[in-house]
DNA sequence: GCCTGTGAACCACTTCACAGCT
DNA sequence: AGCTGTGAAGTGGTTCACAGGC
């Protein structure tokens, strides 16, 4: 028993899952979301996978890394997978995330509606601005920087976002899993250097533009 | 070294390049300009690559589909490799970009410094919103959805930005497809259904903080 | 009939290893 | 010596195709 392995109960294949798949599970996610919205309640991989622009085979593929949750002639009931998804993904339970950096972008993040959908919630926020710090901003307390230990290890917060300007990201990166922070969401454009148990997610939308500026000077075909 | 060759076409190999080529050409570009600001003028494909976590032979692969930029026993000049990869990009010349939807996010993106320092200039803005149609924010005028094509043809804008509510999104982003947009950066966490001819990047925070989620939970390793 | 789950085949991407240049 | 550029080998991800269940 104590010899058993730890891997973790989501994962049933003795290997790790890659990048590719959970990003998938996250649109199959998104797309039951919508289909249950517009009252359906079953659906298969082969429509599923139409939907996103994949194959019916990857769609069974990705989730047969989890389990089985189809039923052979009939297909996935929508408010069950969905569950089965959030329990893969982790967010059947609400994670409470701490923002760090009131700028333009983090003021947007903490209003974003999207979060909140998806069981993510902006508990706390960071600043240096000594304008803002005591201030609440959206219904969020906005706290100094050297209140970032107490406050997220007395509310057990384990994510984070940072958008911070990139001059002080690694800084702030730092003590951030000081703090005891386990997963980052990097908007600052620069490489971050964490510890390898820190889990790092980068948005960097000036990227995300240069992908489509090739894109459209190369008039490549959309894959 | 070699041949200084100057490439006519960007792609030099008669085949497509993949999506992991060109994000990692963004990267170097990144890495690359911060070399040069901390004084550096030469770098070498395995420092280039060890700052970004990996390999050299993965960064000189990802060159070689473009050309030959570098000089055997020496390694690569910063500056000549920014230009060649902002030639590769379509960043040696400015874009105008376009935004639909000023709730918090668009706002947030008019005032991004990032995309202004690799080349993007957000030009006009459009939302539905009476009461900010025809105010300027951030230096940029705010139209009406009906002045989407007149306007966008005459700044003859190919790249636009979305994010507007999931509801209207796929609506819009036809609107913008008719306008003469051939490039879309969607913010709206949909999958948007567009003619071949025109590039999608999405950007769905709520996706990102699932892969986080999971991997916290799933305590897998960085990879 | 329709559909899932899965081994096998296929394809793409990454890493290796080295010839050749500086 | 140091480093690039590149064929070859290796690895991992996707698609195929079908057995089996509904």
């Amino acid at each position: 028993m104590a010899a058993r392995s730890q891997i973790p109960a989501n994962l049933l294949s003795g290997h790790p899952v890659s990048k590719a798949v959970t990003s998938r599970l996250s649109l199959y996610l998104r797309e039951l979301q919508r289909l249950v919205r517009d009252g359906h309640d079953r659906t298969s991989s082969k429509r599923l996978g139409e939907a996103l622009g994949i194959t019916g085979a990857q769609v069974r593929k990705d989730l047969a890394n989890f389990g089985q949750f189809g039923y052979p002639g009939v297909g996935y009931r929508c408010q069950e997978l969905i569950g089965q998804i959030k329990k893969i993904l982790g967010t059947n339970r609400p994670w409470t995330v701490a923002l760090v950096g009131i700028g333009n972008l983090g003021r947007a993040l903490l209003g974003y509606r999207g979060f909140i959908q998806q069981g993510f919630h902006v508990g706390v926020a960071f600043d240096v601005d000594p304008a803002m710090i005591g201030s609440t901003i959206e219904g969020i307390e906005v706290y100094g920087m050297e209140r970032m230990a107490s406050v997220i290890s007395h509310h057990e917060i384990k994510l984070a976002a940072l958008a911070v300007p990139s001059g002080s990201a690694q800084q702030v990166a730092d003590q951030l899993v000081e703090a005891g922070i386990t997963g980052l969401l990097n908007f600052a454009p620069v490489t971050l250097a964490l510890p390898g148990s820190v889990h790092l997610v980068e948005v960097d939308l000036a990227i995300e533009l240069e992908q489509l500026s090739f894109a459209v000077v190369n008039r490549q075909q959309k894959n």
